[in-house]
RNA sequence: GUGGAAGUAGCUCAGUCGGUUAGAGCACCAGAUUGUGGAUCUGGGGGUCGGGGGUUCGAGUCCCCUCUUCCACCCCA
């Protein structure tokens, strides 16, 4: 009986495990090196941990099962929760500022479709215990330089940049009530998506003053955070506003001086979703603007106080590994030559009566280091050269008369064609291999 | 969960009006070539025509159901 693969999954072949590892790597890389520190967690949680923040709707996204406990439980969706609940049970015995990176496997039982699968791969970074927005503008270069580190430029990709304080702030400053907000940030959020008349018909039907939904559709508008005071001038009369404006100035002010500004636009549009962000948020996006977004976060100062833990700031990030692999095979920044299989040595044996010599060659490399691989065919050489080009071998060591007569191996040039003859100690004694 | 399109070899696809034993290119294996690779030529293996049911003398082809994939919607942590 044949069993297909699970609706959503994907088989990773060599070529497109080559493709997964290139891209975790990288991220790992990147981690390392602005600071962070890798962590993982379970692959599965209890449900209501996902249910804290998303309520029960978000039980028909999930896979989850029942132990034979009795214990509901559910595959990871995400790993937020996760790391919320292993900051909050040591809290207090961490060194700060904590800098964390994980890049979890992650499951979400929704229809697949472009850049959405059922099991993926998503990159986390997240500062907690950082209020400054110095740590915002980290996590935005952390971003940004592991994007450009892979080759997308900043004509390829923007950094969408808002602050949920802000836009708050502002919403009331311009008469909506406070609680409409929460309402309000899910329509806002779908801007992007929705036809203008749509649009202003959904906000309309949240807000009832006119005077305060053309004021509201002019800040949606807004892609400088110079242009605000021309919507609304009296900016500075309102503390939280003026202060929330000043920290999207210095988030802009630090990416510039990091050098990534070129990437970095402020769009009053990205929202997120639902009310989890507290300060500034943003997102990656493709610069055409067909693909849905490369990668996500903000600041989530309540977070840990809602997982039962202490009121501790934090700021972070996640990026899918789906829409990442379609935009850079769309930017030609994947090439088969990135993943070409490479070796140092082919080991060939011209003589199958020598092929227990070749073999304590093939090991005495393989101790010293080299990428060493052989053919389970001896005497032809013919086929035996195919395989080392084919195993992307940069040198062949053959074996055959000249060994037998003056303990001599050839020692082939796969990428120029020269060979040269090497005396067997020598050679293997001196680790002079050519790697 | 809703809607649209598509499923033929490992991959990309052809397959006429329903008619004999289902084809091509690429890939793979082998030979040409028993001591010299990437090229070329020749040959070979590989098919539940996604699955099930129906119509028919006869179905890859027509009808129904189902599964999967792709695209859009809902949702997007």
């Amino acid at each position: 009986m044949k069993i297909p693969p699970v609706k959503g999954t994907r088989d990773f072949y060599p070529p497109q495990m080559a493709v997964r590892n290139f891209l975790s790597d990288g991220w790992k890389a990147v981690s390392l090196r602005n600071g962070f520190v890798e962590y993982d967690g379970p692959i599965f949680e209890y449900l209501r941990m996902y249910q804290v923040k998303s309520g029960d709707e978000i039980v028909e996204q999930l896979f989850h099962l029942t132990d034979r406990g009795g214990r509901e439980l559910a595959i990871r969706p995400e790993i937020t929760p996760t790391l919320a609940r292993m900051i909050n049970q040591q809290i207090n015995a961490l060194p700060r500022p904590i800098k964390w990176f994980s890049m979890p496997r992650l499951c979400r039982a929704e229809r697949p479709q472009k850049g959405r699968l059922r099991e993926f791969f998503q990159w986390n970074i997240d500062i907690v215990g950082v209020d400054d927005v110095l740590a915002d503008a980290e996590v935005i270069f952390c971003t940004l330089d592991y994007l450009r580190s892979v080759g997308l430029s900043s004509s390829d990709i923007i950094a969408k940049i808002s602050s949920r304080k802000l836009l708050a702030a502002l919403l009331e400053h311009v008469g909506v009530p406070h609680d409409k907000l929460d309402g309000l940030y899910p329509i806002l959020d779908k801007k992007a998506k929705l036809p203008g008349e749509a649009f202003v018909e959904m906000v309309a039907g949240v807000v009832e003053s006119s005077q305060a939904v053309d004021k509201l559709l002019a800040l949606m508008e807004v892609h400088s955070a110079g242009q605000i005071k021309d919507i609304v001038p009296d900016i500075a009369a309102n503390d939280i506003a003026q202060a929330a404006l000043d920290e999207v100035h210095q988030v802009f002010d630090l990416l510039e001086a990091m050098g990534v500004g070129d990437y970095c636009r402020f769009d009053m549009s990205i929202v997120r979703g639902l009310a989890y962000y507290t300060g500034i948020v943003f997102e990656v996006h493709d610069a055409v603007g067909d693909l849905r977004a490369v990668c996500g976060g903000g600041r989530y100062d309540n977070l840990l106080r809602d997982f039962g833990g202490p009121s501790v700031p934090a700021t972070g990030m996640g990026m899918g590994d789906c829409v990442l692999e379609i935009l850079l095979r769309d930017r030609g920044l994947l090439t088969e030559g990135m993943f070409k299989r490479k070796m140092d040595y082919f080991v060939a044996c011209a003589d199958s009566n020598l092929r227990p010599k070749a073999m304590e060659i093939v090991a005495r490399l393989r101790q010293s280091g080299a990428a060493t691989e052989f053919s389970y065919k001896s005497a032809n050489l013919g086929k035996q050269l195919k395989a080392a080009d084919a195993c992307g071998a940069r040198h062949c060591l053959i074996i055959g008369q000249e060994y037998s007569t003056d303990k001599k191996l050839v020692l082939k040039e796969m990428a120029s064609g020269t060979q040269s003859l090497v005396n067997e100690s020598n050679f293997l004694e001196k680790s002079a291999f050519i790697q």
